[in-house]
DNA sequence: ATGCACTGTGCGCTATTCGCATACAATGTG
DNA sequence: CACATTGTATGCGAATAGCGCACAGTGCAT
């Protein structure tokens, strides 16, 4: 059977339905010149007199019956599958698959998760945590979130959000900090991140004028964020670490932010899509979620500390 | 949902099965720049991103592992279709519906069907008897026999054969008859079959040159053929009566042939098929049976009588 | 009988689509 | 970093879809 042409089977059986070819015609807005030819093109194909004709009366044949049956079947099967298809087209629904930073998700992404869920209980979601790069398409991820700064490949990132950098450090610690300008801090101890590109060298600005830059000296390098706030929280030392990693430590006091009235460089949310040429609105209501939850800066700038 | 266009669904899948445009193009017998273009246009109708793609890899969305599952069942199930009608359109099989005659139904057509059946096994038959010309399409005869002489009307009537008409009498009736010449067997009381359009008249001929026309005298008319055989049998007259009919009765002596030396004008037997294409391998296998047997004349021109 | 309305189909025509060949950007692979 | 391979964009010819019109056949109401 070398390929027949299945558009022809909702013109025949459109026909068969209607009982006639012109109420058939009409009922599938085209003319009924269109219908015949069609339906005898299929006949030609199958080597099958389907319908016999009078003026009068269209009545099918055995085959024609045959056919039919099956056809209605197959054309019902197929309206549905494009419903489905639509229905994910146009509605939040099916898994999204979210890739994220491994502090970033579970900081934010994680406890959005819940919110995104409840608001579409159509959708499950998939958090695939990971620092590394991974190939979207090759792991299904709908939506890739990417934290920091980007190097230049990645050029259909979209950015969402920013996020600050805090120097902060255990309260204990912080106590026997008097400075109120950056110029000695590097006689603190230090905890780098040896997943930032420089990790010791920071850029401390105030009020749009001020600038100085400080090359801290490490006490320590941990090469995972997480861990870094942890040696933080245990007093190990200062380090700057992202505002949606700090939030709750400074909010409860376990941490103390040093030199509030000094920013860091910020840093950039993205999102970067698989290459498609539509996005699920899935991915647009989850993208829509996390950006609100992003705009809205969990520690106000230029804040004073907490404790 | 307007009528999303069925024939991409095959290379849709042929892809998504294949892993790869090429592939899939290569096993469909084009080129990939169509396989290519197609899979972007029922993107493009569905709204929706089916494959995202890398130049090294191809991978269906959701969406798309969607509309695969689902195509492929549809795919599957009109093959079958396809595959079922083509078995009806080659080989003998489903039902024959067959409209004949009464007298030529019951006594050649009936007889037949045993042998026909046996024949093809995977054919059903129905015998529709009846005297009066009923509409073949909307009883989905597959096929009409006409005994007799056709009225101008029916044009696509086919001749299978011919059966011949027969002076006969009763034995004890004939035994009083002596004439070997036509010309006064009009003496003789006559049965008239009302059904035919001059019962009456009849043109007899020898040899190619001898011609006689005698005018009988009906003793009673019967508009019922088998009613004129039984009238005959139980000695009521002369009476004429086809071939296929009085086969029997001659064979064992019930009935005897008058002036067997003389023919009366013979009648076509015909196959008349509804206005259709293609012809169902299932009439083409039964005419062909029935154009054998009534080849083969039931009784031997210019045979002698049985008694 | 006889218009008459209506059926399905054939014909000429145009717009769209199918399909091919070629060229090209992107991406792994050695 | 050359190289092969992938999917896509482009231009072009052929096939198809679809339209309007005209026409023969058929049932219905006179």
């Amino acid at each position: 059977m070398e390929t027949i042409n299945l558009n022809r089977l909702a013109y025949f059986v459109a026909v068969v339905d209607a009982g006639s070819f012109t109420r058939a015609a009409a009922r599938l807005g085209i003319t009924k010149t269109v219908v015949s030819q069609q339906v005898a093109r299929l006949e030609a194909d199958l080597q099958t007199s389907l319908l016999l004709r009078t003026t009068r009366r269209v009545e099918p044949t055995e085959a024609g019956r045959l056919l039919h049956a099956r056809s209605v079947i197959i054309l019902r099967e197929a309206e549905d599958a494009f419903g489905e298809v639509a229905e994910v087209t146009t509605n939040p629904i099916g898994t999204l698959r979210i890739a994220a930073p491994n502090d970033f998700g579970t900081s934010t992404v994680a406890p959005l998760l819940a919110k995104f869920c409840r608001t579409y209980p159509a959708c499950s979601v998939d958090l695939v945590l990971s620092d590394a790069k991974i190939d979207l398409i090759a792991h299904h991820i709908d939506v890739s979130i990417r934290v920091g700064w980007l190097d230049d490949s990645s050029q259909q990132a979209r950015r969402i959000g920013a996020f600050r950098q805090l120097l902060v450090a255990a309260p204990d610690l912080a106590r026997t900090i008097s400075a109120d300008v950056p110029d000695n801090i590097d006689q603190q101890p230090f905890i780098a991140n040896g997943a930032l590109r420089e990790p010791l060298v920071w850029h401390f600005s105030r009020a749009d004028f001020d600038r100085r830059t400080v090359r801290m000296r490490p006490a320590m390098t941990i090469n995972a964020t997480p861990a870094v706030l942890a040696a933080t929280l245990a007093g190990g030392g200062l380090s700057v670490l992202p505002d949606f990693l700090v939030a709750d430590p400074l909010q409860t006091g376990a941490l103390v932010q040093i030199l509030p009235d000094w920013s860091l460089p910020s840093g950039g949310i993205h999102t970067v899509y698989p290459a498609a040429r539509f996005r699920p609105p899935k991915v647009t209501a989850f993208v829509a979620m996390l950006e609100a939850e992003v705009k809205r800066p969990p520690i106000a700038p230029h804040g004073s500390t907490t404790s």
